[in-house]
DNA sequence: CTGAAAGCGCTAACAA
DNA sequence: TTGTTAGCGCTTTCAG
């Protein structure tokens, strides 16, 4: 079918016509839309003017394929759909463009396969450097399909220090603390719904319950592992209750998994928290709405973006100050707990 | 500050390397690797041994400075936040990229002139097109924003077919079939809860409920105006509570709003839906999970941004098929109607 | 079937 | 303070 292209609007003002407005050269017009010094103040009006006249607007393309850099950046989300994900992107994208950046945004369906496609298409567009989220290539590829790019920061995901900047979310240390209090108040048979085994902080959760159970001389009683949203924890969850061996807690790798989980275990007649409790990660926001709201590892999202976004700008930069930023989750009791 | 930049990795192979690795010429080498025809089979052979040899990859700057397309198209959300855009966003990017155009996602946090600033943005990036969420921009100012753009759809804001294809949700129609079915089981008390005076697709639903109150010889009896999100339908309720003239029905904006409205109605002391009945639009995915669940107008968004995408794309490439379509949103009804 | 030349819009490097 | 030259990587003529 492929009809004719739509012809593309009257092409915009180019940088010579501003200058053959304003009586001057390219390379000054060039000069002073960029704010480089050298330009008397009068030129310099002249040339601002006749900018304005032709709404003169710079061509990004000409502009990457001469300097190096393009000033766009890009951020690398296993699930969009997963309201953890947005709130990172929000704070990536404020950071981003306070300091003239533009963010594209790619999401990933968590398929590895997707993952590595798309940060070749990232390099294809020429990206000043990478933001990716919770990657789940394994570790050789990952680092083929990042060390290309002139600067990337990983979250949830150790890396090292020369091929990418990280942030981590310390969820061992937290989990292990929520546990250690969930043991306290006399929870002893614990489940731990688990993320995909390609994830690196699904294994650091576990290790943290772990570490806790261990102290007091307990094992963990079951374990399944799922795709990290609502369908997954659902069906994770009727596994686990099949398998039903008096379990009374639910640690869940996220509060998509662990509010599926919860609706299976009403369904199965079980009271949260009296016969179950459960306990999620992230805090997102249909954590608070659910019956009883659901406890769980808060982590400031929006931060945690913009936190990514400075880190990988200094290092785009060649300011390697902070290599690595560690963040506390915090627990947050509500009702399933 | 601003150190020196880090040397951007060893620019990749270009054509012409290839070119001079397989021994033809550039031109035969972008021929070969743009599948045009005219090269002998085995010229083609060497060139694309060559390009993997090399591990070629074009560099879309030039090409887009040559060509007058960029393969690159743009979406305007309102507020990323809203779980409601993301789907829109999966549906809009996998179409997308069905198609090999990357999707430049841009988030505006409900403000106008955000949202001048961004499409002017994706101007200097050369898209080939966008689509736009929810617009706020009074008309005279969107058409501006929009005009200069090659093509570009709008979703929920008309606009003369000549500037962009429209696809809007018929929650006139759908929030109309909702209130009679209300007012059939007895509902007389209507009170609507807008979003921002801005909204075109607000005053819309308003219409909608108006029209089934009028048949009835009913009016709305209360009515309040707020940003569409979860503080907004709590400051709102608030405000509609106090001046509280024993309204039976609250209907809202969006879900968002309808399940911070939920909580005041709750703390109130009233019960849902025996006292107040409330009813949402979307059907994001926290609506399925508050308690009682949420009645809301649901709307298929991934299909949503499928469409629009398609439509898009059919624009920008001349085919101006589908000028405008229109999608029904479907009553669910749940727990609080 | 293949190649040479020109130029998209911009800026770095060097003159003047 | 200002201008000239050259070239980023690609594709579109137009010739061979």
């Amino acid at each position: 079918m492929q009809r004719t292209l739509k012809p593309p609007p009257p092409r915009g003002a180019t940088l010579s016509d501003v200058a053959a407005a304003a009586g001057v050269s390219t390379m000054t017009a060039s000069r002073v839309m960029n704010g480089r010094g050298g330009a008397s103040e009068e030129t310099k009006a002249r040339v601002l003017a006749a900018a304005t006249t032709l709404s003169y607007r710079p061509n990004s393309f000409a502009r990457g394929l001469k300097g190096d850099r393009s000033f766009t950046v890009g951020i690398v989300v296993p699930d969009i759909g997963n309201p953890f994900f947005p709130e990172i992107i929000k704070g990536a994208e404020l950071a981003a463009r306070a300091r003239g950046f533009t963010l594209l945004t790619c999401n990933v369906v968590e398929d590895p396969e997707r993952e590595a496609e798309v940060l070749a298409t990232l390099l294809d567009r020429r990206v000043d450097g990478v933001i990716v989220c919770s990657a789940r290539l394994e570790d050789k590829r990952l680092q083929e399909a990042i060390e290309p790019h002139r600067a990337a920061v990983l979250i949830n995901r150790p890396m090292s220090r020369r091929i990418a900047g990280t942030i981590e979310i310390d969820f061992r240390t937290g989990l292990a603390a929520a546990t250690r209090l969930l043991i306290d108040r006399g929870r002893r048979r614990f489940a731990y719904i688990g993320g995909l085994a390609t994830s690196h902080s699904g294994r650091m959760r576990r290790a943290g319950i772990i570490d806790a159970l261990t102290e007091h001389g307990l094992e963990l009683a079951l374990e399944e592992a799922t795709t990290p949203n609502l369908e997954g924890g659902v069906d994770a969850a009727r596994r686990l209750l099949e398998r039903g061996t008096g379990i009374d807690t639910v640690i869940c790798y996220n509060d998509l998994v662990a509010i599926g989980a919860m609706s299976v275990i009403h369904e199965r007649g079980f009271v949260i928290p009296r016969d179950i409790a459960v306990l999620g990660c992230d805090d997102i926001l249909p954590a608070r709405l659910v019956n009883p709201p659901l406890s769980t590892m808060h982590v400031a999202k929006q931060d945690l973006g913009d936190a990514a976004m400075r880190m990988l700008i200094d290092r785009i930069e060649g300011r390697n100050l902070q290599q690595s930023i560690t963040i506390e989750p915090e627990l947050i009791e509500r009702g399933t707990t």
